[in-house]
DNA sequence: CTGGCCGATCAATCATAGAT
DNA sequence: CATCTATGATTGATCGGCCA
């Protein structure tokens, strides 16, 4: 409040939002897991990599979408069907692509 | 790409009816230490997240700069001298030791284009 | 069986970046 | 430029698992 409480220690939080495309992949991967949206370690990091952040941030990503989004469900539903949507062709295309391969080399 | 060994994506592919999962639904109990200011009202589940002092934060990080792990005795006299619960003293020194670990591991790789496992 | 620790997470809050 | 909202980070405390 009024006591300017260490802004030393606070002043770590000059925090700078993540890119437009990092923000793109956990969106992909929290609404693709909508049902368990907990990577595991592994999956954190490589979400990481691809999001070019650290595995805490991450994880921090993670926490604060998973609290917000059951605070308010209604809030995040055009989020939610965008990504589906986007996971739905991108399932597709993965599909298709492995019906190509089958017919080319099948047993 | 690389997903989950037994968790394949949402099998919902009709419309995008966002159901409501479990951990939606989970909810975490009140917290059981921190004063309730006993207002009259007691066995009232203060659900306050104690904010711990500067004078208590500072005298707590002392310690741990000497100790990184506390003993019955030192978790005693400190409680009673910062007007705390052993537990909130122990719970700290616990959350105390996991934030230095992931302060290190932090701190050694952030350049790291380890291309090198692959 | 009991209590402390770990690792992960929750939940509330802080402080700022961004939108209006 | 002030005000309101979105969002990353911090942290006291909880949950489940493990172990001496």
């Amino acid at each position: 409040v009024m006591i300017l409480r260490s802004r030393f220690l606070d002043a770590r939080r000059k925090r700078r939002n993540f890119s437009k495309q990092a923000t793109e992949i956990l969106n992909e991967y929290f609404y693709s897991h909508l049902s368990n949206p907990y990577p595991s370690e592994e999956a954190k990091e490589e979400l990481a990599k691809k999001c070019s952040i650290t595995v805490s941030q991450v994880s921090n990503w993670f926490g604060n979408k998973r609290i917000r989004y059951k605070k308010n469900i209604g809030k995040f539903q055009e989020e939610a069907n965008l990504y589906a949507a986007k996971t739905a062709v991108t399932a597709a295309h993965a599909v298709a692509a492995a019906v190509q391969n089958n017919q080319t080399n099948s047993p | 790409e690389e997903q989950d060994p037994a968790c394949p994506p949402e099998p919902c592919p009709s419309a995008s009816a966002a159901q409501t999962f479990e951990w939606m639904r989970v909810k975490r109990n009140p917290p059981k230490t921190g004063k309730t200011a006993e207002l009259g009202l007691l066995g009232q589940p203060n659900a306050i997240r104690t904010n711990f002092s500067t004078k208590q934060l500072t005298e707590l990080e002392k310690e741990f700069h000497f100790n990184k792990y506390l003993t019955r005795a030192r978790r005693v006299e400190i409680a009673a001298t910062l007007e705390l619960n052993e537990t909130q003293v122990k719970i700290w020194f616990q959350n105390r030791r996991m934030k230095q670990k992931k302060r290190e591991k932090e701190g050694l790789a952030p350049a790291a284009a380890s291309r090198a496992a692959k």
